[in-house]
DNA sequence: CAAAAAATGATGTACGTACCTCATTTTTCT
DNA sequence: AGAAAAATGAGGTACGTACATCATTTTTTG
């Protein structure tokens, strides 16, 4: 099998080497007509530039940026792992990835950091971090200084010409209430929800679909309003033990948030888990096993390394300028039981 | 950013650039004092071949080809498609893909066609075959010829150390039960179920599958015995027809083959399908409006873009004497409700 | 119709690696 | 010690493309 190169490409079109690569490139100075007769050439044999060459030629490393949060548990944790995987087997790639931590309680940091980043260091940046004006702000003002950037997992509103890679976070939370209910079978009662925080809008996204599909279909379930630990053991112990004496009827639990661990272990001390229906986001060391010894029933999970890989496949191809091949980056809404972890 | 090469690797190390070559390459005549060194160097300044620059040197192009059934429905459409997809994207990649579709009716046809495949002519060969002694064979001579294989989709006994691009078809079969028995409630009767054949090893693993979910947490659910279509609409008609007349507890409908439309448009001719639960293997068109409207509830899905793409990035990675990423390449049983489609 | 402008051709270099040949040095063996 | 063998060095070529420079031809303009 012969794979035409742009020697065969300037015979085809009977033009020299020269003007094939003026019009392969866009440089001036060709007429129409010899554009055209090139371009008919290309369809003709099939000419397809050698990626590999094209790499060789530039031969420039790409240099990527993870920002994500300073706090956080197992799932943080599996990111920045697989941050680091990418970034080892990517190296003969001449792609490098690196994660930087900030405290994402404190946007104008998050935007300091941002602003205060050198075009000329870094390539690509992929930034989970909650919603906030000052940061989206920095952003936008770092893309247009030419850094590519990819909302990671996390998404900032106003900003849907940037790249996203995630979930819809709606989806999620309908697909979180369709297994609670399903789940429950006929019985009747409430449903408890925590959340780390309110104040993201993947928190808010999830609750609203959730509440649309119980609503919808699941008359005989009451989903509880939200309760927000903070990542904190203690406050999640008051808030959920609180909730636990006004509420004897709970037969569903829904964790929001990507860290489980903390709600779950405060309320298997209360409540029986066997006997209900938890579902939690995010599969890590600890939602596995729990997921195994029957404590939780259903995972939903976006996974991490499609998630990272994802995310630098779309910042090298914007950094070739070239488009990404959307198809294969949507990241799916993972259900995960027991039979298929 | 400056990312070490050859050269500075031999300066690192002190030798000539001849001698790194020897290295790199395992060419004889260089002693191991020398290896270490140069070894101890490629450590040191953290050296990685350049694959833009190895692949453009070896310039080969890489032809694939997917051995897939000639009869089939919208399933096997898609994954060709796919594979149609693949060839485009991957063509600046030096990697060619097409597709072979065999009547797998007469195992000693493909065999045949495994066997005249030269050697010369193709690097790679992913084969989705029902099981049978004269393909495996077939199979085996083929790749101690050189050209290497991965089982695609359904595996071969006894070639467990030929690449397997697919999911474990017992653990489909299990969550398949796990939801049709979730989802059933309190309720208590029989399971319908429903393959093309069940002389294909996917369908006797999903089976065990189902039924030792079944067995050991749903008693108040009995799985029928397994009706064969055969793919044709008359035979379905009739046994289902069959089995609807001698059982009127039906709660459920396991659909094991990776074609449900048959079946379902059968089945929906006798029986309201919203009543009972509904669970099918492959998102398809069919599938997908059918969880719409509610006539389904649930797929059981290997994505079959993943898989293409595994199987070309496996067959890639040996053809080059890679191993391949293993962590990237494992299809994962994916639970598809309307909610997170 | 000549001068200016635009279009095209011819040719060279570079990217990093693999593979080759030939010369030279070092080691091993008798 | 001397010959044979092994190890190492020096240097070149090629892969396909991008990006130069300069010469030459064709077209446009005044």
């Amino acid at each position: 099998m012969i794979v035409p190169t742009t020697k065969d490409l300037a015979e085809a079109a009977g033009v020299s080497l020269a003007t094939v690569d003026r019009v392969l490139n866009d440089r001036p100075n060709v007429s129409q007509k010899t554009r055209d007769k090139v371009q008919a050439a290309i369809e003709q044999i099939g000419f397809v530039r050698n990626l590999a060459a094209v790499n060789l030629l530039r031969n420039k490393p790409y240099r990527f940026r993870f920002i994500l949060p300073k706090r956080g548990d197992l799932y943080l944790k599996e990111l920045i792992q697989q941050v680091e995987h990418a970034n080892k087997s990517l190296r003969s790639d001449m792609t490098f990835a690196d994660v930087e931590q900030l405290d994402m309680g404190d946007p104008h940091l998050v935007a300091n950091y941002i602003s205060s980043i050198d075009p000329s260091d870094l390539d690509g940046l992929a930034i989970m971090a909650p919603e906030s004006p000052p940061v989206r702000d920095a952003i936008s003002r770092l893309n247009e200084r030419g850094v590519h950037i990819v909302q990671f997992l996390s998404a900032q509103e106003n900003l849907e010409q940037l790249d996203f890679v995630g979930v819809n976070n709606y989806a999620a939370g309908a697909t979180a209430a369709k297994i609670v209910g399903k789940f429950s079978g006929s019985k009747t009662g409430s449903i408890m929800i925590i959340s780390e925080t309110m104040l993201s809008s993947d928190s808010i996204e999830r609750r609203h679909g959730f509440d649309a599909v119980i609503n919808a279909r699941f008359e005989n379930l009451r989903p509880l309003p939200s309760l927000e630990t903070y990542g904190e053991v203690s406050r999640a112990k008051r808030i959920i033990g609180n909730q636990l004496e006004h509420c004897d009827d709970i037969v569903g639990v829904y964790i929001m948030s990507s860290e489980a661990r903390i709600p779950i272990e405060v309320i298997c001390e209360k409540l029986n888990l066997n006997d209900i229906t938890v579902v939690v986001h995010e599969r890590t060391p600890f939602s596995e096993a729990a997921l195994k010894n029957d404590q939780i029933d259903a995972i939903i999970a976006q996974n991490p390394g499609h998630a990272v890989r994802s995310a630098l496949r779309i910042l090298r191809a914007r950094s070739e300028a070239r488009e990404p091949n959307s198809a294969q980056e949507s990241i799916r809404i993972e259900i995960l039981l027991d039979e298929n972890l």
